[in-house]
DNA sequence: TTGTAGGCGTTATCAG
DNA sequence: CTGATAACGCCTACAA
């Protein structure tokens, strides 16, 4: 079942030259239809298929790059990736799309193993440390991007929401519906390299939070910013648990990111907390988790699409003579409201 | 950034013949370990890196294999493709991974533009329409599997898990709880061809749910089966709740696959009823869903890393001499019992 | 309009 | 142990 007729069998059995039979099977002008269509038809009989090796050989590429995407979350980045192929697409580009784990170092390694994948360059989602990706992409040669990287140094142009803003925003509508007491929980890893520990983004949403709350004329109590295991099918948030068993008061959950909230809610449901009229919960990205949790989440939607069409167009750029600059790129959120956020009814 | 160093700019570099230098890269034996540590070095002074596109000309290939993913469904594949990667990676494969939507045509489009792609097979996820594909892959002249695909027919070594027996153990396991008025939810499709429709393993599942139903002395109730819309976002299943309306004794519901629970648990709590002590409700997948939701759902899992390491086997064998035979493959599933069901406290 | 020849970067063969 | 050289399959000047 090998690669086994060539241009060569195609013009023996039409009796031509090896040349005809190339611009036959390409759209070339320079042949005549009857001898193009005739060719074809032969080549059609003898089942010829092009070498996508030497046809990449001789043109000097493949046309192709990789995206590399986080294994372990559930396909949340797969509207990036999918705005990623569209662009490359349209651009003439294959998108090979690589799932990696979250292991320490199998990100480097899954790069470093791209030198015998065709791809000319790499976008990387969810970096958790871009300067070995940033040498691994060196060390075989072909340029990167990285998209929603949790980096504080950058290496590469990075991609990413305004988180800043976005969590601005969240925080901004909690107050507004009239909540003063809001808790902020930021995810914990459990054990290992800090994945989403310090991450940048978590502290950016962190800031805003904070930010909103002191121009509200609300001091921060630094109680109600709890650290909690980050497993979305867990039974509850112990660290919110032990916290409303001190403190009556809280009004709101501000959660650094989506998947932190099905244990929040299934906590608040355990205590006989209703949700949003005694507390109301909020999160971020607009990930699936959003819409399948009960009552459906207020969240800042990540726009996702832009980010990978983004991603996409800068590593193209990356390949051609003017490389775009090293920055962060941020595109703004936008705040979608649901069941899980409404005006404090008392 | 164009690939620049080849093995003639090392060879003259080095002062040695091509050959030579060929040989020091790879681990052939006949080099002396002194040049060879010295074309090494020399070559990475150089940034030498080899070319793919002339070694699989020379060699005959890449030894790459492509896996087709459903890009709408939020990952419930990644274990599938995990699977895959690790099995070929051991056979000296890579993979190649291209999410694909579901679009009318878009996957035999998919398929021919793998022509253009060093791919030598590829695995195909959730197929609608077996006969397409398969013609697309004759088209570009590459052996397909088919994993979890929904044709009646098949044309392919299709993996899928026991779909029938699966379901007859949740089935099982609702009567063993003292149900016995058992909704079965079945997928409907919004307009369109038929993605969900009458797939193949939607009727194993429901012709489970009759014979066990059946077996168990319990007449079949034909206004107890329902079909609903696909959208997991929804804020209700209405055609449950008109049933509900009208049948107060429903003790159980039995969804076709997961992800038909969340409208049916919000149609539930939107009423009053209690899940599990009102009403039971399981699932079939052990998909994401079902730990998300709450309660957390009862559910046949399916064997997603098996069903992944078979297509690869299957696969990598229709690449030898003697391919596979064309049937299904099933898998077992396993019953996972969580907070959804319950024996009935009446 | 068609055929011939050369080269893309490797690896394998065969001399030295 | 090392060096020249011939493929691998395709594309494209250039010549006919």
């Amino acid at each position: 079942m090998t690669q086994r007729v060539t241009l060569t069998d195609v013009s023996r059995a039409a009796g031509v030259g090896i040349a005809t039979v190339s611009r036959a099977m390409g759209d070339h002008p320079d042949v005549s239809t009857a001898t193009r269509d005739r060719i074809r038809t032969i080549a059609q009989e003898l089942g010829y298929r092009p070498s996508v090796a030497a046809r990449a050989l001789r043109r000097g590429g493949f046309h192709a790059i990789s995206v590399i995407v986080p294994d372990n979350q559930w396909g949340w980045w797969e509207p990036v990736a999918h705005a990623c192929i569209e662009t490359a697409a349209a651009a003439g580009y294959q998108v090979l799309v690589h799932p990696v784990g979250g292991a320490e170092g199998a990100l480097a390694d899954a790069i470093t193993g791209l030198s015998n994948v065709p791809t000319e360059g790499v976008i990387v989602i969810s970096v958790p440390d871009q300067k070995s990706v940033r040498d691994a992409c060196d060390r075989i040669g072909i340029p990167g991007v990285a998209i929603d990287d949790s980096s504080v140094d950058i290496y590469f142009p990075s991609i990413s929401a305004a988180n800043y803003a976005g969590a601005r925003e969240v925080a901004e509508h909690l107050v507004a519906i009239g909540r003063s007491r809001i808790v902020f929980v930021r995810p914990r890893l459990s054990g290992g390299a800090s994945v989403w520990g310090d991450s940048f983004y978590v502290q950016e949403r962190e800031k805003a939070y904070r930010d909103v709350l002191v121009s509200a004329g609300i001091s921060i109590d630094e109680h109600l910013i709890i650290d909690t295991e980050f497993d979305e099918s867990a039974s509850g948030c112990p660290e919110l648990g032990e916290l409303l068993d001190r403190e009556s008061s809280v009004d709101a959950v501000f959660c650094a990111f989506d998947q932190l909230a099905p244990t929040v809610l299934r906590e608040l449901a355990t205590r006989g907390r209703r949700v949003p009229d005694d507390i109301a919960v909020a999160g971020f990205d607009d990930e699936r988790t959003a819409v399948l949790v009960t009552p459906q989440l207020t969240t800042a939607r990540q726009p996702y699409a832009q980010m990978g069409r983004t991603a996409a167009e800068l590593l193209l750029q990356s390949l051609s003579e003017t490389p775009p600059a090293i920055q962060r790129y941020e595109f703004p959120t936008q705040l979608i409201v649901r069941a899980s956020t409404r005006t404090h009814p008392s």
